[in-house]
DNA sequence: CCAACCCTCTCCCAAAAGGGAGAGGGAGTT
DNA sequence: AACTCCCTCTCCCTTTTGGGAGAGGGTTGG
């Protein structure tokens, strides 16, 4: 019944993807992957019934987001590890995916090695971080926050929504807009609307839907 | 020597994706993959050196773009059989991949088993183009085309530059410039540049660098 | 050769966006 | 109680954008 192989969980909603992360990590002699889902909800209900050892999973997925999950599943399970394998998204994500409580980040462009690696690694215990990685964080760092009202106010920039518009949508004035545009500005270190809303897209503060 | 294996060329930037591909295909009992390649440079190499009867074409790739590849490999082979193989970027990238020659266009949230079946078809001539891509074929049609110039003032525009900056760069007037804009703008049926920004990063007109 | 584009440009006008200073109220912290 | 944020707002001013009409030169393709 119980033998000593490393139980993973696969997470991604790109079928053919997430069948060749099967197919490599079950060529490993002591690792099996116990279960597959396509989205964050099914993450959860998964982890419930197959309690993996090592979890991988995407971030941008529909239904209910990586980050969103690896939340559930930590508050849920306080044990449990997750490594997220992803294309990267901006420094954003990174650093979501790590306060959410994962304890390893990969980007796709790792070879499969490096990623069977960091599945020992996190299994045993220890974070995963590659060097890669780490320096976006590190830039991340000084990076001053942007407030809970400036965010929703650069989702509307980006849905291409005009200073009027986005007052209607979020009541409040015109002019708070404009202030709150103003602060963006000047925390995202750009001097228009458009390129708030691209370095927004690349830093992964929000998404295009 | 020959035995009658389908030999397969496999090229994505993203490795460990790259390898699960491989792995995919290494199981069929008649496929076989004979190269391997990160970008279209490498592409058109490995395609002189092994002359793979199918290859599978990421199209977002560092040093030569998938789009390129194809065109080059098909004017060298004019009987190359090409799968683009991609995550969803927006319609022109399908359609600029048709253009160049690709017989298939997949996405990768498909399984393996409906790629397997894509090699089989394009191998024996026929084309392979799922509905979900056909769709957005078919509506990308009524779309009227951005000339060159207009293309290059969007890129611009997505860059974050301002008309002036943008005259500047082009070595154009500002009213020129202003010109250009408005027929972007019409003719992707938006009425300003932060809105024609993110339907251009969204329909694959332009990308982030 | 003519038509159809494309690229370039001018002039004018209205609307929108950006920049700066300042201020009040509320929530949470020290 | 004092402090710090955050969110809200006003007023004023300059710059940038968007919209409309029109026009000349270039190339390409019937």
């Amino acid at each position: 019944m119980s033998d000593n192989k490393v139980k993973i969980m696969v997470i991604d909603d790109q079928a053919v993807v997430r069948q060749g992360f099967v197919a490599l990590i079950n060529t490993v002699s002591d690792m099996v992957v116990v279960a597959e889902g396509t989205n964050g909800q099914q993450a959860i209900e998964l982890y419930r019934q197959h309690r993996p050892d090592v979890t991988l999973m995407d971030l941008r997925m529909p239904e209910l987001g990586g980050v969103e999950a690896i939340l559930a599943i930590r508050k849920e399970f306080r044990d449990a590890r997750l490594i997220v394998l992803t294309t990267y998204d901006g420094d954003e994500d990174i650093y979501r995916s790590l306060q959410a409580g994962a304890q390893g980040y990969l980007l796709k462009d790792m070879f499969f090695e490096e990623l069977e690696g960091a599945i020992r690694k996190v299994h045993a215990g220890s974070r995963w971080i590659p060097a890669q990685v780490a320096e976006r964080l590190a830039e991340r760092m000084g990076t001053s926050d942007l407030t809970g009202r400036e965010i929703e106010v650069l989702e509307q920039i980006v849905a291409g929504n005009s200073n009027k518009a986005i007052a209607k949508r979020l009541n409040i004035s015109e002019a708070t807009v404009k202030s709150h545009i103003n602060s963006i500005l000047s925390k995202l270190g750009v001097t228009d609307r458009t390129q708030a809303a691209t370095t927004a897209l690349q830093r992964g503060l929000v998404h295009l839907k």
